[in-house]
DNA sequence: CGGCATCCTTCTGGATACTG
DNA sequence: CAGTATCCAGAAGGATGCCG
């Protein structure tokens, strides 16, 4: 992008990044697909833990539209009690680099808003 | 990632999506910032035009927000009616790299889901 | 043109309790 | 453990109208 104003039609990007938000917007949605990529396998309440704030109820019905929209998959393993773990599909896997991008933002932006260290609620 | 799950914590780079969240969430953000980015300026009626589905006041509201976050800044050039020009700050362009794996996400996704091409509301 | 104010409906999401 | 069910407050967000 050039700093003169030439008007090239960017709606199709636009909408591209729209329909990314479609599926992956929510509070909760990234990190959940963050806590799922970064750990492989995860599980219900490993999940919970991860991401700082959610509540079960929030936690299921987002899981359930990600699963929906084949992003994850739910595999149930016949233990006593069941144990549920989450894992990205091949699809899911493509989110990868998004994540990171976001990763990296998050901790540069952490740092200019300040106040706000990595380590403090580790 | 390897298949084998040894249990590094990760729960800094979760946080570090979260953070970024924090400031990029909503239905509209993003995309207010992909219109203002691919643009480099633009206008309050373009990105309303751009943005599909998005009220004034949506858009008012998320710009100031935005713009409280540093990531856009508002210039009032005083023409007749007055003309106001959004653009992303220093800081905001940082966002480019996210805002670019959304937006190859986005093509692909709308590929895979099918029966939404890209063409048919340009 | 670029908003803000108001009204009103829908959705979000927390707390809590319960189930297989 | 991994959810589901219910209740309910508050936020999100659309429609419309007004203003400098």
């Amino acid at each position: 992008m050039t700093d003169n104003d030439y008007t090239a039609c960017h709606k199709r990007e636009i909408m591209a990044v729209h329909d990314a938000m479609d599926v992956l917007s929510g509070k909760w949605k990234i990190s959940i697909i963050s806590s799922i990529c970064y750990y492989n396998k995860r599980r219900f309440s490993d999940i919970l833990n991860d991401v700082n704030g959610i509540s079960n109820k929030m936690l299921s019905k987002e899981l359930k539209e990600l699963e929906m929209n084949l992003l994850i998959k739910r595999i149930v393993l016949d233990s006593q009690p069941v144990t549920v773990q989450y894992q990205l599909t091949e699809y899911g896997r493509s989110l990868q680099t998004i994540i990171n991008s976001l990763t990296d933002w998050g901790l540069e932006h952490r740092r200019v808003i300040a106040g706000k260290p990595t380590e403090a609620v580790l």
